[in-house]
DNA sequence: CAGTCTAATGAAAATGATTCTCAATGTCAA
DNA sequence: TTGACATTGAGAATCATTTTCATTAGACTG
């Protein structure tokens, strides 16, 4: 993961920092669907002196490398979450206290491939979100 | 669906004026994934006094309404399109030159409800994009 | 090692979409 | 008519993200 971006940076000419290590390895140490921000705050308890320019900068290298993807959902600002996993996921999106569920069937994989082929399209990404309530929520509310 | 809005309008003890008239006609009047600012531009030739803080306002309550859907894609702003159609649709959007074309599949939509409801989610909406390059922007690029 | 070239950094300013504030205006009901 | 609010438009404010710019650090050359 390190090593492809890495790679990236070097076939850009661009150098391996410390700054863009500790955004990197920070990134890759989380879950998924972190905001630039939050990985800004995490990685300023180990490094008050970074800013966030370099932070995001960083991040949109990371994108760019193909070791983070890019996700906006509906709320104010961008989210990333490391690419290159063996397993497409989509997301269910509890509208109440925002958990976010992580899922992935194959059946609708396939689907969309067709309907894309269908249409003329050559598909490269994709997204799907299931907005609703999940069932903690819903207990809790009666 | 003008209707619709104005006993939204009237239940919350709000008016319907010629602003948001306008508003309305001009966002129904489109296809569909406008944004805020595009509906603006268009109002402002007809009545040029009306400012975007109106036009915002009155999209919002386009969507509290239920007449509107909010949906925002990965661009940098937010895009309405009318809601209460018949048929639920999704989106595959050209990367390359922007084209967004609408598609429908039954067999999809199932098949998310099923998955909802397996993680105990009762889904009260859904996004689904395709991302990827159109058949003619495929054929220009070589 | 010294010198040079260029990338990288952090702080602050800029941006751009959207929201809020506020004074002025309009509308309805009593 | 009057009072009570809702509405409006203009501009200021907000908030995530980008850009600018002066400075620093790295890598390469001789």
């Amino acid at each position: 993961m390190l090593d492809t971006f890495e790679g990236y940076l070097r076939r850009k000419g661009l150098r391996m920092t410390p700054q863009r290590e500790l955004i990197a390895r920070t990134f890759f140490g989380n879950k998924g669907h972190v905001s630039a921000e939050e990985i800004y705050k995490q990685v300023q308890k180990q490094a008050p002196r970074i800013g966030f320019a370099t932070t995001y900068r960083t991040m949109k290298l990371l994108s760019e490398a193909g070791v983070a993807s890019l996700r906006s959902f509906g709320d104010g600002f961008s989210r990333y979450e490391p690419a290159l996993r063996t397993d497409h996921h989509d997301h269910l999106i509890c509208t109440q206290c925002g958990h976010i569920i992580e899922f992935e069937d194959d059946r609708i994989e396939s689907l969309q491939k067709t309907v894309a082929r269908k249409h003329g399209f050559r598909v490269t990404d994709h997204k799907l979100e299931l907005y609703g309530i999940c069932s903690k929520c819903r207990t809790r509310k009666r």
